[in-house]
DNA sequence: TCGTTACGTGACGATATAGTTATGTAATCC
DNA sequence: GGATTACATAACTATATCGTCACGTAACGA
């Protein structure tokens, strides 16, 4: 095959795979959706213990919710009059114990240099 | 100390802590950044480059960049005109791998339910 | 059947973000 | 000094998203 052009070629990724990437990712870029995988992480709950822990209104649960099944992170189970609701995808919490770890070695490096008078 | 209510207890994250792990997720949830990052994983690469790779406008990958650059993922070296990226926090690779790879067995899983005719 | 419970969902306003255009600025060359 | 290059940034528009309110609906209980 032909040379390329020049530097390191790499695999580009095609739009629809940056698309659905960046999808995933993106269910997981707000505080509340962060907070709902966090406590999931605990069991499964239905949409009424959640509404409860997290203080918020059932109708902005809900819809948080929808994003994260959308996404293929949580699934649902109904039960009667509940919907209980459990992490459908292990990746949340690896991603989710990586960047806090990763935050934490950050946030304790620049407590560090702020004790070292820098 | 006194029992609690219910259930498993688990860590609660601060609203702190769930607002800064949002912040870099949202840094990776458009498809441009994470083609950015793409290209700086083949090496360091200068803004114009960045910009002939991707074909976008100039004003539009450096303010990319700068999402990128606050959020810790990227830094910058200057050298004469010209200003240098490269990825500053290893967690960029593992992330956009993972993710990456999950997608892959996802859709792979797919295909398999089409073709057993499900 | 009627009411209640537990959710989902559409409409709405407020805010945030992507991309463009135009402009500012520092480093380099003549 | 003046022009050019490589990049950052403000102003702007269009679109997306969060949270709320109001309403729709399916599953139970009397």
């Amino acid at each position: 095959m032909p040379a390329k052009k020049k530097s390191a070629p790499r695999k580009e990724l095609s739009p629809l795979a940056l698309e659905l990437i960046a999808a995933r990712f993106r269910a997981l870029s707000e505080p509340m959706r962060l907070r709902l995988l966090n406590l999931l992480m605990g069991g499964e709950k239905s949409v009424g213990q959640l509404v409860e822990a997290t203080g918020s209104s059932q109708a902005n649960v809900s819809k948080h919710l929808s994003v994260l099944r959308e996404a293929g992170m949580i699934a649902m189970r109904k039960e009667g009059l509940s919907s209980f609701c459990y992490i459908a995808d292990p990746i949340v919490n690896e991603l989710c114990e990586m960047m806090c770890s990763r935050l934490r070695e950050e946030m304790e490096s620049k407590v560090q240099a702020f004790d070292a008078g820098i």
